[in-house]
DNA sequence: TACACTACCGACAATTAGGG
DNA sequence: CCCTAATTGTCGGTAGTGTA
């Protein structure tokens, strides 16, 4: 673990040798010469959701293709390399092969002693015999045989395996519905109210912080006041470069102050009368998520706070470099 | 005054990489 | 596998502005 590289990404994390493509790096690490184009085109189109053709049915499709391909001289004549979905009818048409099959069986029982037979006759047995009769002989006819073996097996390994992996994804998606589910059941019932103390707990009349009451502060709701509550305990710039205290450390930003947090947490209990048994679990369930926003919000907008400013301190120094006389004002706000 | 349009902001959902 | 913080895109609400 020492030996890695160790280096701070821009989302501010500790990272020993990244190894995945991450929306905000440039370059994503695959040698492909595919657009980039293409890329952001399907993000952009369904966000997050794969193509339904995935590679891997795509590349089991292509060996089949492949396999075909060896002798595939008959009527391949133009412009068919562009069209790799050609090759499906094929399996129809052993269908078909299957279907005149049966036909030719029942009609070959009655027409036993009919001893001569026109050509399309002879490469319908041979096709007949090519199901259960293996004929091993240097032919080109049975070259055609074991192609169509091959291709047979082929698609019942293909479609085996498809069926597997269409049993775990289904297994998957059943598990991630249920948990789905679950967290629905969860959120429905998590309204602040079953947080509240039903018995008669005492609760606190003033959270104070360095003179103000913590508890005046007025909010429509618990996110809101606990976003208004993180305003008054904590400076701006403590805001924009921390995160929320916990027990990770892997991250590079410093966790905010325990000590105020305490009392952020002992406004919010106090504030909306929370049981001391349940904050644990309204505060994880409730409010985290909303701060850990509001804490990428406040640096979001620290950032574009500093890019103006800093444009527009180029600007002066800009207009000082032409005009210059008069040195900087401090007083622009 | 009412309506339409635009821009902005906050909240949220989806997704990512990395750690336990 | 599940958790986290971080990032990005989307949606709804709202304020500001222009016009009939």
């Amino acid at each position: 673990m020492n030996t890695q590289t160790r280096k701070v990404t821009s989302r501010g994390r500790v990272v020993t040798n990244p190894k995945r493509f991450t929306p905000s790096s440039l370059s994503p690490p695959q040698p492909t010469n595919q657009p980039l184009k293409a890329l952001n085109v399907i993000r952009h189109v369904q966000p997050g959701k794969r193509p339904m053709g995935t590679n891997r049915v795509r590349s089991r499709l292509s060996s089949i293709e492949n396999q075909m391909n060896i002798d595939d001289d008959d009527d391949s004549d133009e412009a068919d390399d562009d069209q790799p979905p050609k090759k499906i009818p094929r399996t129809i048409s052993r269908s078909q092969f299957d279907e005149l099959e049966d036909n030719e069986e029942s009609s070959q029982e009655s027409m036993t002693n009919d001893s001569c037979q026109s050509d399309e006759e002879e490469t319908t047995a041979i096709e007949n015999n090519t199901a259960s009769r293996i004929n091993y002989e240097s032919t080109p006819v049975n070259s055609g045989h074991n192609l169509y073996k091959l291709i047979g097996k082929d698609i019942s390994d293909f479609s085996a395996k498809l069926n597997y992996l269409l049993d775990t994804h289904m297994e998957r998606l059943e598990k991630r519905l249920n948990r789905l589910a679950a967290s629905c059941l969860s959120i429905k019932t998590t309204s602040i109210e079953q947080f509240r103390s039903s018995s008669n707990e005492e609760f606190e009349s003033a959270v104070d912080h360095e003179g103000f009451n913590l508890l005046q502060i007025y909010a429509k709701d618990y996110g809101e006041y606990a976003r208004q509550v993180l305003r008054v305990l904590y400076k701006p710039d403590e805001l924009t470069s921390s995160i929320l205290p916990s027990s990770c450390n892997h991250f590079s930003r410093k966790q905010l102050d325990n000590e105020r947090f305490r009392k952020f947490h002992r406004a919010v209990r106090n504030k909306y009368r929370i049981s001391r048994s349940a904050y644990d679990e309204f505060f994880n369930v409730c409010l985290r998520r909303k701060l850990v926003n509001f804490l990428c919000y406040e640096r979001k907008r620290f950032n574009k706070k500093q890019k103006i400013y800093e444009q527009e301190q180029q600007i002066l120094n800009n207009n000082d470099g032409n005009t210059n006389p008069t040195p900087p004002n401090d007083n622009n706000e």
